[in-house]
DNA sequence: TATTGTTATACTCTATAACTATA
DNA sequence: TATAGTTATAGAGTATAACAATA
């Protein structure tokens, strides 16, 4: 069934067909690391700097703080990331990345983040336009989509 | 941190920050219509006019069958399908829209389908550029992405 | 009073394995 | 033998409500 309407409704819905087409890959590449979905996206989430209070990450995730205490529990039980106390509020706790976690990390989203072939496959002319019609959309700054 | 390497490479990564960003906002709008996310892309997945049969759904979802009775259970509670039996095969249960459940299909379609302000915002002539080049990316008929 | 994180509870999604009734 | 759907079971994600510790 083709999209009707303005080219502007046309582009967003293959958009969203995309992104209904990696769901099952997106899955799957998390499990090749042993995660569960949110897990990868948490770990995404975590600033592999300075770590990120519990609650900030649940900002985050859109989902409320109760949450985030399974899925720390849970990366905990891996080895990825370590609960420490706040120095300076000792109600927040901040998920730090371990070692291993980091590695993890950086693995994922290495294998995530490589263009799939039908990208890959654009002409630079192609990419190249299509990159800046996507910066409109996502401007570099600002709270895009949000 | 900016996306390195080739514009192919950029494109895609911009896409998938798309992808996380609207995340949140397709739970809360199923929820919109008492609808728990796999609910909303199940009903997405039923053929309007003939039904879909369950094992087929389960392969559209990229799921396991005994998932798909509890999917079905529950929709089928909501009163948005029915469970018809096959008249060529006595195994097969067809899942077929009620009235209901088309209309709640067909609203929740409009509403997701719906461009955001952003990409409303393009010019006509980058819209139909971006439209080019995702044509290209996924194309009408064959198996993009897959 | 408000916030952070936890616990308890309940519901949904998911997979595996075992089962039935068909084919 | 193989497939369609169900059931039982288990683990993960999610929300709400109640709670303790801290701000």
């Amino acid at each position: 069934m083709p999209a009707t309407g303005s080219a502007q409704a046309e582009a967003w819905q293959i958009m969203l067909d995309v992104f209904l087409r990696q769901r099952s890959r997106f899955v799957a590449l998390a499990q090749e690391f042993g995660l569960a979905p949110a897990q990868a996206i948490a770990l995404k989430h975590l600033d592999p700097e300075t770590g990120t209070p519990m609650s900030e990450l649940a900002r985050s995730l859109g989902c409320d703080n109760s949450n985030v205490t399974g899925i720390a529990d849970r990366l905990e039980g891996a080895g990825l990331v370590e609960r420490r106390p706040s120095p300076t509020d000792r109600r927040v706790k901040t998920l730090v990345l371990t070692a291993k976690g980091a590695e993890i990390r950086a693995a994922h989203q290495r294998r995530i983040t490589a263009a799939p072939p039908e990208f890959q496959a654009l002409s630079d002319a192609d990419a190249a336009a299509l990159l800046e019609i996507l910066h409109q959309v996502v401007s570099p700054r600002g709270d895009p989509l949000a």
